[in-house]
DNA sequence: GTCATTCCATACCGAGCGATACAAAAATAC
DNA sequence: GTATTTTTGTATCGCTCGGTATGGAATGAC
């Protein structure tokens, strides 16, 4: 569904020059991102970047919104397993392979992308906060679903149980960046699975 | 052991400044916390900074290195318990208060601080993860004396475990930071605690 | 007292920041 | 073809950044 235009084409793919520009928020940070670095990367100069995606902190959601949904799908995925024990180890496990892919920056944008609010009073950092938080409501509440099925023990607190794998995820995320190798990471993961309980009656 | 001075006598506490340039640094991260940010929270101006500190980023090390000794003392108090399980409870009990003091930012320096590699090439950040390394270390060491003690189970890895710890504490700095309370974290330590393991004749 | 030394206050530097003004270039509409 | 619309390239804006030059203020040495 290509709309009719009038004047003179894009002569870039919007969407290639965003996983570009991800790259560098994720190596850089926000802040230490600058516009010569991201236009530079993305290939194109800074008017081309302002008439397509607003300013700089735009193209910033525009750019986690599209790592959101693309380099962290295996979260998804994985609430599609069948038990609560599954789904946490299937993610754990693509959460370490992502934060230590050789063809991306080590660790996760979400976390990389800004900690601290810096001069902007913290307003990325809280809508990088937002979107963890959203990443850690959907499995609370597969979680309290595996509780109703009997998948995990009756009492499990949902909550608690997705805000640990979370902080296990965010803590190898912090590794990652650091330089930890994939291999500890998973070291970590199996340690972190002798915390989540299983039903005594599951398979 | 004052030493006999010449000159007109400084004006301001170093120590006392430093504890200033600390939140900001905390609260900001390096490359948000401007030098305006931080002289004027440390009462100071800017040539009696370069004077006491060197640059912005010695002033950076200098408060890292004072936030290790004096914010992170519970850290090394924690290798005194006298078994594994108590020294890692203990750590992450008081990492978990930590992150929650009403009277200083809430999450952790040596996180907030960066950990993408901003303007320069990941100097800060690098500086930050070894010193982080340095408490796993630490921590490691003591986890390889409980093996020897039969304290840990035969076979366990103190590097490992030591690592997942650390792991967990730095996921609660990243919860932390983005505002979740402290009986949150403390939940998560108790589940986090059920993967440490206990030597069967340990009491 | 005078001198030497150190610290403090103001005012400023060049560089890089995010963001834009403007006109040439490239497309469609007619 | 001409008119219209949108993108692109260059050159630049005002501002803030980290860092400093300079001269006066405050102390000890003598």
């Amino acid at each position: 569904m290509t709309v009719k235009t009038k004047g003179r084409p894009r002569g870039f793919d919007a969407d290639e020059a965003l996983d570009r520009a991800i790259e560098v928020f994720w190596e850089h940070g926000y802040e230490g991102a600058s516009l010569t670095d991201l236009t530079s990367a993305m290939g194109i100069n800074r008017p081309s970047m302002y008439a397509a995606y607003g300013n700089k902190e735009e193209l910033f959601r525009r750019a986690v919104a599209r790592y959101a949904e693309h380099d962290m799908a295996y979260a998804r995925e994985a609430l599609a397993e069948p038990t609560a024990y599954q789904v946490i180890e299937r993610f754990l496990r693509a959460n370490a392979d992502a934060l230590t892919r050789a063809d991306r920056p080590a660790g996760c944008l979400s976390i990389q992308g800004g900690l601290a609010g810096g001069s902007d009073n913290g307003e990325v950092a809280q809508f990088l906060a937002a979107s963890r938080l959203g990443g850690e409501r959907a499995l609370s509440g597969r979680l309290a679903r595996a509780v109703e099925e009997g998948d995990l023990p009756a009492g499990t607190d949902p909550a608690a149980l997705a805000r640990y794998v979370m902080t296990v995820s965010e803590g190898n995320a912090v590794h990652a960046a650091a330089g930890v190798d994939r291999a500890s990471l998973h070291a970590t993961v199996d340690l972190a699975m002798r915390a989540v309980p299983r039903s005594p009656e599951a398979p």
